[in-house]
DNA sequence: CCTAATATGTGTACGCTGTCCACAAATAAA
DNA sequence: TTTATTTGTGGACAGCGTACACATATTAGG
């Protein structure tokens, strides 16, 4: 994808580089991408811009900031990955509540895909403990402007609004269903479903939303 | 607890230090406990033994090697505070079917308080992929020679001999209650919920019991 | 019991990391 | 055009994991 990678870095002629933050940033990416969060190391990014280590510092404070950020776009990635699932459930007008239900399942599956196919993003974007529910930090959302955990929020919503959940049921439900499909997605990639096969997993996948669905 | 901590390490008289294996294991286990599997520094654990770093790679192949040891005791204190609540739970005899749906509770609820009351272990016991359930390891074991995995699939079959599992929902229950309870377990510890109140924590984990319970 | 083998410690050194400081070059502001 | 500000380089430092050579205890064999 990227040109600058293992080869001898293109030796710009410019001296300034013109967009270095987001060479980094996207380095970050790249790292984090195969290897997840350990593999995310200051002076392997300014390397692969072509760059000195100390360049990196003039865009980032510290290491961390770095890895907050390539996190953020990690999130932003997850939030795009739900959206996703949700437009091609919504796509299909079905009635209020059925089209409720199965928003949230795509939600669901939208979360448990992506950390399947991106593993090392996925748990980059879950190492620190500050991503909060009103935290509305662009870098972390999708298209819709909301992150992962607003695009759970919502479907829930929508769910109580078409009369699917009762309204006193509603507060905490996001954490009920968050836990479930997240503790689901660590077994998948970091516990023992890490060698499942795919069909195996995606009916667990269902069984597991079921649960939610009717356990809230 | 331990004397030797922070202290000029005791300046042993003896050359040979007698148990360095365990004092090494011992430093990093207190090392994760305060500051999670990161803190877990080879070179740490040495000074605190009072000893060259080098000395440690005579009972530790590598940092990862003393690490995955320290992961198998953080394993084993998980399968203990299990054990406990399970013991807690079943002193008072109750009715089989009544029994083993408590016992059910007591896994999760033993898991959630280790995760609460030990985050750095709780981080450190599960990294990598090679927790199994066939994995007999008895440094990962509690006093029943069970590891928690295990405990969880154990209080699942309870479920079954009493009669209140449905044989054919069996397969693959220990996954859906895992994932409800570990990701829990996440949102207190390093996600959304990190500062939420003792109060909060535990009526959440009441509702997503029952969720299991009932979604099984 | 003395000696040889082995187990367990120390010392030095290397490459890697994040980060600090002083300096140089390119751009923007006066 | 001169000056100030931004953005890069170079060199250095401490801390990390780890390899190699060496020293000192302990244990085993004759």
């Amino acid at each position: 994808m990227n040109s600058k990678k293992k080869l001898p870095p293109p030796a710009r002629k410019t001296f300034r580089h013109g967009d270095l933050r987001r060479a980094l940033l996207e380095a970050g990416i790249n790292l984090a991408r195969e290897g997840g969060p350990q593999a995310v190391v200051l002076r392997e990014a300014t390397r692969s811009a072509g760059v000195a280590p100390n360049a990196a510092y003039r865009h980032f404070s510290s290491h961390n900031d770095l890895l907050q950020a390539v996190r953020a776009a990690a999130l932003s990635s997850l939030a795009l990955a739900i959206e996703a699932e949700i437009a091609k459930v919504q796509r299909r007008k079905a009635p209020p509540p059925d089209s409720a239900r199965a928003t949230l399942r795509a939600v669901g599956t939208g979360y448990l895909k992506f950390a399947l196919t991106e593993r090392g993003l996925f748990r980059t974007a879950f190492l620190t403990p500050d991503l909060v529910e009103d935290d509305l930090d662009a870098a972390k959302t999708g298209k819709s402007g909301l992150n992962p955990f607003q695009l759970l929020n919502s479907a829930l919503d929508m769910l109580v609004s078409t009369g699917v959940l009762p309204q006193e049921r509603r507060p905490g439900a996001e954490y009920l269903a968050w836990s479930a499909v997240h503790g689901l997605a660590f077994l998948v990639i970091d516990g023992p479903l890490n060698s499942a096969s795919e069909k195996d997993i995606r009916a667990l996948s269902e069984r597991l939303l079921l649960m939610v669905e009717n356990g809230l």
